[in-house]
Order: structure tokens, then C-alpha cells, then sequence
DNA sequence: TTCCAAAATGGAAACGCTTACATTTAGTAA
DNA sequence: TTACTAAATGTAAGCGTTTCCATTTTGGAA
């Protein structure tokens, strides 16, 4: 900066201003600084601009140990937000337990200037020992005890309730689910959508809840149990798409036919819903928003540190209709242009 | 640090002492600053330090717009092999074009160590103009022309011979190849294996290559190109998965059955290979030890500045054989445990 | 031309840390 | 005990910015 400041004639405070937004600076100086600046490569030194200004324009993302798709949609919405707001993302992935997620806290702290938290291991308990309480915090998919800090959801119940009643409306009287881990928030708040759907929508109805914990293998185990019935449900809604895939295995494996025999629902649209056979009908979950509404929110927290607002807010969710399903032959699959890698 | 200091009857430098490793001081008088440090929340200020160090302990990953499992493996991988040096990532994905991708590189100037660059956009001639040539910087599955970074790529060369080597061995005789982007490097080092791979293992042969761009929608129209063939091939090699896929749809409309009329190959092993009917015979490429690798070459790189090795490596491939390509009848899906989100 | 307010620029302190060097303390041999 | 060496600790400079305040320059109006 010096050697700029030198080259140009004028003071490194003058330097500085070039680069920092419209202060009281002349046009001419300015394009001569920067000119200068960029034939020297001079690049400003974060470590010491932060030293000052108490910023680091750094995000940091807490992930847990993520699988597939979802991973890189929410980081593709939260880095999109972010580059709006020239914000950098310092990112944290693989947490096992929380243990390692504390550590990752831990290792952030100073380096950010807020967090974006999403993890299954994290409760109000965990928060209130590891974050350093002064830190903006915007929590992902988790559940919030105390509400003190923002969250956003996404809104599990809804899509839960909109499924049920989907396929009350194709005529089905019995209809069983295949639930997901039961100290999981996202799988408690489908289950709620579930019954209530049943309670408003089927009243009388006896509800049909089997055991899972959103694997393959536990969609499997469900499915053979459902076989094994007495009386079979004639839709089947498993609280995530894997565990449909593992439940359809089954029913493939005793030569029961989708749709045709029994119904069959997923959620999430992870991209492999649209290739099995049939195509599987299920929720959508629009998690780039997720990723992008949260950064925004944490970035107006920062700039706002008075005001902040510590309501939880809730995405919808889409009903996908394929043909898992319908009770026509299924169509033929739709060829759709996937994104180059 | 002051506080701390003055809590604990010392010096700030020998606060600075008990946090910075092995230095000459006192096991008992470490202890009780960390201690207070502790008690005082104090959180050292790593821009102030690397203002001093001129170290950041961070690390760029610029990565492409990259979609599905690929990206959440090879963060997985560069993550883990961060967490043990005790390094951090900044990264930033979503790179439509060069500019974006130089955009990003300019970002990160003078908050990094060095770089961990992903991206089809990238050749020898922008890597010169937009890098600070200072910086320490590994490519991940990028052509290097000039020879003037270190390097990792997936074999994919070795990947397709070995698939053609395969696909002979089960007694095909005339095998098409579904081609990638012709300017991707990639696609073009996969075409050349399987060139090479016929020259050597079916010597006479004629090639029979038919243009794709790694998308869906390409095999679907590849499939039909080659339906129309009034000799058509025994087997077809798509050069990745999803065009596999594309084709596999063309070939059911037509009534075609794989593997009994047509044998049929993916390259890459996307989860949704598992899935399709028949499960997909295709390459496996380990993507997170792609990026575990690639970042402890830069960690090396970072502490050995003068001991720079440019010498480019590549990652093997493991060929993984399911249906699509035997002659049998397929066997049950193998219905494995996934993970947990 | 002279003056004055506003705009542009410069000077210098402060941000929180590390480290070379100076000083003190502890430990050991004579 | 004394002297000497090594280990532990203290002192202070300096890392590269930003920003408050002071000073200079500019552009009109009188």
C-alpha cells in the first residue's frame, strides 16, 4: 500500500479511500490509484483490514456429514447469496457427532463474522455451551428449543399433510407410513403432518406407522412388514424417498405391482425418484432457497445487530405426482436435459 | 489478550507463548492462561496474528457448478485431509464461466495460502493471467498445458480401457462408444483409452464413435443414432453415466432389452447406476480421496515453498461390474444400507 | 482579486498479535 | 556460598490497514 501510495503521490490514506467506497476522494485520483494499484498486484491484506474494521466478511457454514444431492444444493444457495453480498463462506463439513461439530465452532470462532448452522446434533443445550453467544446465528433444518436463536425450516408438516391428503383424494382409505428416526426433528414433523392429515381428512381411520430411520435397508424391512399384513394399506408414504426405493424393492421382490397393487409415495425428490421405475411421487423440497433465505437472513442480522429477529420461518414444499401412485400403466419416463457437470 | 494477561500476572507475550506451541514456558504457568483464557472467552484475532505470520491457515477451493454427489465428495475429502493440518476452507462453487471463476479468484487474494482449483473453464493462459503466481495452487481434474501447476486427475484413461478391455473379454466384438464434450479433457482422455483399448485388445476393429455432452439427453439421442445403425453394435460404452442412462430410456422405447440384446456401460458410478434397471455396469472414481489428495499436495506445497513439484498425478479407477453387460438374466438388486443425512 | 465553505488529502494513532532481543529467574557445579 | 548456564519471562517494534482530525486545495460568490 505504501508502495501505491508512493507511485501515485499521495498519502496511503488516500490509498485506502480509493478502495473503500465513496468517501471524499476525487474521480481522477481514484482510476490513478487503482490503475497503480492493480500494476503493482497489490491486494489489500484481509488479516489487517479486519484488524480494524472488526469484520472478516466471512460466512461460516456448519454442515453435518452430508450425503448427495442436498449438499451441494444448499451450498450452491447459500454461495449464491453470499456472492450478492460479497460475502466470503468458510465451510465445515462431516460432522460425525457433536463433539467434532463443538471443535468446528470452536476452530471459527474469530474468523467469521456469523454462522450458518445446520446439524442433527446440535440442541438448545449444545448451542448455549459452544457458541460464543455474541456471534450472529442462523440454524438449518433444526429444531429450536429456547427460540433464541433464528431458524429456518423447511416445512416438513405441510408436505407431510399435502401427501396424505393427495392420496386421499385418489381414493385411498389405508394409508400406512413408513417413518423416519425418531429423535430426528424433520421426521417428527412429517409424522405430525401424517396423522393430522389422517385425523382431518380420513377421520375414523386407524393410523398405520412402521419403524424406519430414513435408510434404504429400513424401507426394506418396513415393506416386508407391510407384506406380511394381514390386511394391506393401499398407499404406502414413506417419510423420505430412500426408504421408498427400499420399500419398492420389497414389494418387487413378493411380485406385488406398483401402482397397480399398491400405492407408493416418497419425500425429498432426490434425483433418483424420477428414474426408478415407476417414477416416484413425492415431495420436493426447494433446499437452495433454503440455503440462499438463511444466508440472507444472517447477513441482515450482521448488519443489524440490534434488531434482530429470532422467529423461526418455514419453507413450503411441492407435491411431485409421477406415477408411484396413479393406478393407469405408467407413462413413459420423461427424458429431461440434465445440468453438464 | 491484555486482560488475560494481566488476570494471569504475565506478559501478553508469554499469553502469546502459551498458545502458540512448544516455545520455552512453564507446563504450570500454560496451563493457568489457558485456563483464564478460557474463563475470559478469549478468542485469539487470526487477523491480527496473520497479519504478523503472514499466514492465514486457509485454503481456496474454487469448484465448478457442479451438481449431485460429486460435489459433496470431494468437499468431504478436502475436508477431512484440512482438519487434520488443522487448515481451514474458503470455498466458492457455482462458476458458470472464466469470469465468474476469475471473479472469485480475486476474491480470495490475500486470504488464502493457496488455491484448490476445480473448473472446466480454466487453461494454462487464464490460470497465468488471473493467479497470483505466488500462490500455491493444485488442479483438480483440469488439463495443465504448460506444466506450471501440480495437478490431480481421475485416470479416465485407464478407466476406459480397462471398461473396453472388460466389455471384449465378455465376448463383445463391435463396441460403440457415446462420446463427452469434445472439448472437455475429460471426456477426451476417456475417449482415448477406449481408442487404444480396441487398437490393443481388438485389433481390426472399427471404431464407432458417436458424439454426446455428458447429459441425459445426448445418450437418449446417441441411443436412437445407434437403433437406426443398420449393423449395430454389441455393446455400447457411454463415456459417463447419465448418458447411459439417456440411452438406456432410448433403448426401452424401442423394445431393445439390455444387457440380453445390447450390452450397455456408464463411467463414474453416480448412485442412481445402483438403481436403474439393470443396475448399471460403470468406472468408479474415488472423488474424495481426489480431494483429500489434492489438498495434502498443497499443504506440502504451502510449508515447502521451495521444494515445489509440478509433476502431474493421477488417481486409479476401479471398474465396477453389475448387469448391464452380462448375458444372464439380472440378478435381485443388492439393497445396501445408505447413509443417514 | 479576495474570501469562504466544501471537498480533497495528509498525518498519525490504533487495531491485536508475534518475536527478536533484553532481562530476570532457576538450577547446577565448583 | 558463588558463579555460571540455561530456561523463563518481559519489552517493544512492527505487521498493513482504517479513520479521526488537521491541513491543504478547489471552486465559486462577493
Amino acid at each position: 500500500m505504501k508502495d501505491v501510495a508512493r507511485e501515485a503521490q499521495v498519502s496511503i490514506a488516500t490509498v485506502s479511500r480509493a478502495f473503500n467506497g465513496g468517501d471524499s476522494i476525487t474521480k481522477s485520483t481514484r482510476e490513478r490509484i487503482l490503475s497503480i494499484a492493480q500494476q503493482l498486484r497489490f491486494v489489500p491484506h484481509s488479516g489487517a483490514r479486519s484488524l480494524i474494521t472488526r469484520r472478516t466478511e466471512t460466512i461460516g457454514v456448519l454442515l453435518p456429514d452430508l450425503f448427495g444431492e442436498f449438499f451441494s444444493e444448499i451450498i450452491r444457495g447459500i454461495d449464491q447469496a453470499a456472492r450478492v453480498r460479497k460475502l466470503h463462506l468458510l465451510v465445515s463439513s462431516s460432522h460425525g457427532d457433536s463433539t467434532e461439530a463443538a471443535a468446528a465452532i470452536r476452530a471459527m470462532r474469530g474468523r467469521v463474522d456469523g454462522l450458518l448452522i445446520m446439524s442433527p446434533h446440535v440442541d438448545a443445550e449444545f448451542l448455549a455451551d459452544n457458541l460464543p453467544h455474541d456471534l450472529p446465528t442462523v440454524l438449518m433444518n433444526t429444531r429450536v428449543d429456547g427460540g433464541a436463536h433464528a431458524s429456518f425450516t423447511v416445512d416438513n408438516y405441510g408436505g407431510a399433510f399435502a401427501m396424505v391428503r393427495h392420496l386421499v383424494g385418489r381414493g385411498h382409505t389405508r394409508i400406512a407410513l413408513i417413518a423416519g428416526p425418531e429423535n430426528n426433528f424433520e421426521a417428527q414433523e412429517r409424522l405430525r403432518g401424517y396423522r393430522d392429515a389422517l385425523l382431518e381428512h380420513l377421520p375414523g381411520s386407524a393410523e398405520l406407522v412402521l419403524p424406519g430411520n430414513f435408510t434404504e435397508d429400513s424401507g426394506w424391512r418396513a415393506g416386508n412388514q407391510i407384506l406380511a399384513l394381514a390386511e394391506r394399506p393401499t398407499a404406502i408414504f414413506a417419510a423420505n424417498d430412500m426408504m421408498a426405493i427400499g420399500c419398492l424393492f420389497a414389494l418387487s421382490e413378493a411380485g406385488v405391482k406398483v401402482p397397480d397393487d399398491i400405492a407408493l409415495a416418497g419425500y425429498d425428490d432426490i434425483p433418483i425418484a424420477r428414474f426408478i421405475t415407476p417414477p416416484l411421487t413425492t415431495v420436493r423440497v426447494r433446499i437452495a432457497e433454503l440455503g440462499s433465505l438463511a444466508l440472507e437472513r444472517l447477513a441482515l442480522a450482521i448488519d443489524n445487530p440490534n434488531r434482530i429477529s429470532v422467529s423461526p420461518q418455514t419453507l413450503r414444499c411441492e407435491l411431485v405426482v409421477r406415477n408411484s401412485c396413479s393406478r393407469q400403466p405408467p407413462a413413459i419416463a420423461v427424458v429431461n436435459p440434465s445440468r453438464v457437470r
